[in-house]
DNA sequence: GAGGGTCAAGTCCGT
DNA sequence: ACGGACTTGACCCTC
């Protein structure tokens, strides 16, 4: 995992359109995940609910196959991808989470998670995953806490299946959570030893927007590497850090040696209406004119500014690029075609 | 097919 | 107090 990347996140499109959700027959259904709810299962017989998440398990390991091997057709610069976290919904839910504890269930998804593993190690394609916002490991509520660290450890698990957190991040493999919770850095240090081996080599922490920047994340250095997310980064503080600034060189270096990644994401195009794209948005300004940072917050279709592009472009040599944005793959394909001039 | 209601879970900001 | 944003909107049901 040496050479520069840029990737995606968590899901495949094919047109723009299916930004607002797919339709029945769009072929792209094949490389994206299904899921259900608690309270469908629940109002379903037991029979009926296992082979729901039977079926949901088989579509869903077979999509994520499907989709590595379809970004394993991309430029190898390109060959990054998030997995999306609901591969098996419920899994953590305590009515449900006896599901997947079955044993024929259990050998069913080590199998098909070693396949996407092997397939993401044989194309070359770095690979991650993100727990959602429930996963607070910081917070001041010790059931939180506990339902956090079960959550982050059912990451691990696929992880682990997948064949990753042997050691210290490798293939560039990363588990990325914010720190969230109001215990902050010290609520991350208080439940370290209650993660397994495997969870504490694949954690990485990313800079957020209200609570806990970069600093705090820097504090964890020790035994955390940082994601540093730029758009974050600008909300909380309005700075376009240098990429050759202290805290960058930093953030470089809790990842010892492992290259590490960066999350790119921008102010919506929606919001920014008529902002000139060759201009980066500038916090003050912004402000200046109403804008609302709680809305600056909220992520773009496209990478639809140029200057912004070329500020991250700076960061290219030393970090991989996951573009978050709601046009997914394009957007990240047309960020890649922009830096390379293909 | 379109449209509206529903959905396991945390935290913050703005009103 | 509550909606919306983040995270990753999708699915069920009715018409």
């Amino acid at each position: 995992m040496t050479h520069k990347r840029i990737g995606f996140c968590c899901k495949w499109l094919d047109f723009p359109r299916q930004m607002d959700g797919f339709k029945p027959k769009d072929e792209a259904l094949k490389l994206n995940n299904r899921t259900t709810t608690v309270a469908w299962l629940n109002r379903q017989e037991r029979a009926v609910a296992e082979q729901r998440l039977w079926d949901i398990m088989e579509h869903n390991t077979n999509a994520t196959l499907e989709l590595v091997k379809r970004v394993g057709t991309l430029d190898p610069r390109q060959r990054m991808v998030r997995l999306s976290s609901d591969m098996f919904p419920v899994y953590t839910e305590p009515t449900y989470s006896y599901y997947y504890q079955l044993p024929d269930v259990k050998e069913a998804i080590a199998k098909k998670c070693a396949a996407i593993g092997e397939t993401a190690r044989m194309l070359d394609i770095r690979v991650s995953f993100h727990p959602g916002q429930f996963c607070v490991l910081a917070s001041d509520n010790e059931t939180i806490v506990a339902n956090s660290i079960r959550e982050f450890e059912y990451h691990t698990d696929l992880a682990r299946w997948m064949g990753y957190g042997n050691s210290f991040h490798d293939h560039g493999f990363k588990i990325n959570v914010h720190i969230s919770g109001r215990k902050g850095p010290d609520g991350i240090r208080a439940i370290w030893n209650q993660l397994s081996t495997e969870a504490r080599n694949l954690v990485t922490i990313e800079n957020e927007e209200n609570s806990y920047g970069l600093d705090d994340t820097l504090s964890l250095a020790d035994i955390i590497p940082t994601v540093f997310d730029c758009h974050h980064h600008w909300v909380k503080t309005g700075e376009y850090i240098e990429p050759t600034d202290d805290k960058i060189k930093r953030v470089i270096d809790s990842w010892r040696g492992v290259r590490p990644t960066m999350h790119y994401s921008v102010s919506s195009e929606s919001i920014l209406v008529g902002h000139d794209n060759s201009v980066r948005p500038a916090m003050t300004t912004l402000l200046e004119s109403g804008h609302k940072k709680q809305k600056l917050r909220a992520h773009s279709d496209f990478m639809w500014n140029t200057a912004v592009n070329q500020y991250v472009a700076e960061f290219w040599e030393n970090f991989d690029i996951q573009v978050e944005s709601k046009a997914k793959n394009l957007a990240s394909t047309k960020l890649f075609q922009e830096l390379t001039n293909a």
